[in-house]
RNA sequence: CGGGACGUAGCGCAGCCUGGUAGCGCACCUGGUUUGGGACCAGGGUGUCGGAGGUUCAAAUCCUCUCGUCCCGACCA
């Protein structure tokens, strides 16, 4: 009653779901049952990190209940994959897909899948995640079902989420000195075309081209192409300067900047530059719509290329514990390593080097099992099968 | 919850140590010239100095309390 604003205070979603699930489901008819919501949720974390880590944040949050255990791991990496699809495609944010271990899992899953994003300052982001369940909730909520034998049994589930942390991914693995980068695919504005106006009687003939262009923007086989129609905005503004508004896109990032001053119409050109390289294009006229349908292609997957160039240079083979702090601190990144399995090494590490496992990756195809490699623990020196990735963590 | 800093014009800050009645940059307003990488010249100050008390002839400045913000740590399955 304090507060102006009223808060609900709730348990994790999962209880609140199961309740209504063992309500809704009573046959394997009502199997699968699939649920999404995006709702705000409220943490009260003891430090926050703009967008990474905020009292109050938006996300999207499924919850689903299958047959058997089988459906539900397959769902499980299902999701998995639709987040590392938009993380890379759309984002142009590369992730590994992995396994997080024991301590760093969900408490209520069986097994927590996870993308790990590697931010410009080498230190890693989850990204997201995908949680098998198994029957945990189901029994505590009972969550029961008959099956097509007349058996009563519990469902499997499945829960997974991304949240706004993503604009905090987005904005730390592509921003440069001038501002935020936006990749095309999730750019609001995708081309933001200046006339150089001189307050001439010929500007009128900059607006006209100007027009034009942006009208030729949309013709649909470039949407065709790219999979969105080219959002385009045609800069009237007399106030400022050319500068000033070059300046100003580059801030917010839209993806493609188009000049337009009378020295280009007398050439029949236009300038052409895109955020990312900055590179200035001096493109015919007839040829500058096409010119920017391509460049936004190309720019969506060299952001993605140019963070996985990144990510490769700064992801490191360690086999020794005094090599693996001094790359941590120096300079830092993913470093792959071998790891017992047991969580006092990975307790003790954690507390010597405020690194943690980010996750346990797929293979290179993204199956289930990890990469078989003989070993030896990077802390204790204990037999090991596999590598993991250690990293310090938003 | 510990440790540290900061609240002064719309924004970013100086002034505080050593009290004397508020200043700089940007922005903004007026006029003119400008416009191809954040234009220039001239003129203009728009402020309960976070709040409340106290000391003093006098407080942005010193003291006490209070509110707020940020950073670091702990925390964050």
């Amino acid at each position: 009653k304090d507060l102006e604003e009223k808060l609900v205070v709730r348990p994790t979603s999962e209880t609140i779901i199961n309740s209504m699930f063992s309500k809704w489901i009573q046959s394997y008819r009502d199997l699968p049952m699939l649920l999404n919501q995006w709702a705000n949720v409220v943490r009260w974390e003891m430090r926050t990190r703009l967008f990474l880590r905020t009292t109050e944040f938006l996300w999207q949050e499924g919850h689903t209940c299958h047959e058997t255990q089988a459906e539900a791991e397959e769902e499980t990496l299902k999701m998995l994959r639709v987040y590392k699809d938009f993380a890379e495609n759309y984002m142009a944010m590369p992730v590994i897909c992995g396994i997080k271990t024991n301590s760093e899992k969900f408490a209520g899953a069986d097994r927590t899948y996870c993308i790990e994003a590697m931010m410009q300052d080498r230190k890693a982001l989850q990204a997201g995640t995908s949680h098998n369940l198994g029957q945990n909730f189901a029994k505590g909520f009972e969550t029961k079902f008959q099956d097509r034998q007349s058996n009563w049994q519990f469902v499997w589930q499945t829960s997974w989420g991304v949240s706004t942390r993503l604009v905090g991914g987005l904005v730390m693995t592509h921003s440069d000195d001038k501002g935020v980068v936006i990749p095309p695919r999730l750019a609001g504005i995708h081309v933001a075309i200046v006339p150089i106006s001189k307050g001439s009687p010929d500007d009128a003939k900059l607006f006209e081209v100007a027009d034009k262009l942006a009208y030729e923007l949309k013709n649909p086989e470039y949407s065709g192409t790219l999979g969105y129609s080219i959002s385009t905005k045609v800069d009237r503004d007399t106030q400022h300067s050319p500068g000033w508004k070059f300046h100003e896109y580059e801030l917010i990032g839209i993806p493609i900047r188009v000049e337009l001053g009378l020295r280009d119409l007398e050439k029949n050109q236009v300038t052409i530059v895109r955020r990312d390289t900055g590179v200035k294009q001096f493109i015919p006229i007839a040829d500058a719509a096409k010119t920017i349908a391509r460049e936004l292609g190309q720019m969506q997957s060299d952001l993605l290329e140019k963070a996985r160039e990144m990510r490769k240079k700064y992801s490191f083979v360690v086999d020794d514990y005094e090599d693996f702090k001094k790359k941590l601190d120096e300079p830092g990144g993913f470093l792959h390593c071998h790891w017992c399995e047991k969580a006092s090494c990975e307790e003790q590490i954690k507390n010597e080097t405020k690194a943690t496992i980010r996750c346990i990756p797929l293979d290179a195809a993204d199956r289930l099992t990890p990469a078989v490699e003989q070993g030896r623990c990077i802390k204790c020196g204990e037999k090991s099968m596999t590598r993991v990735i250690f990293a310090r963590s938003y």
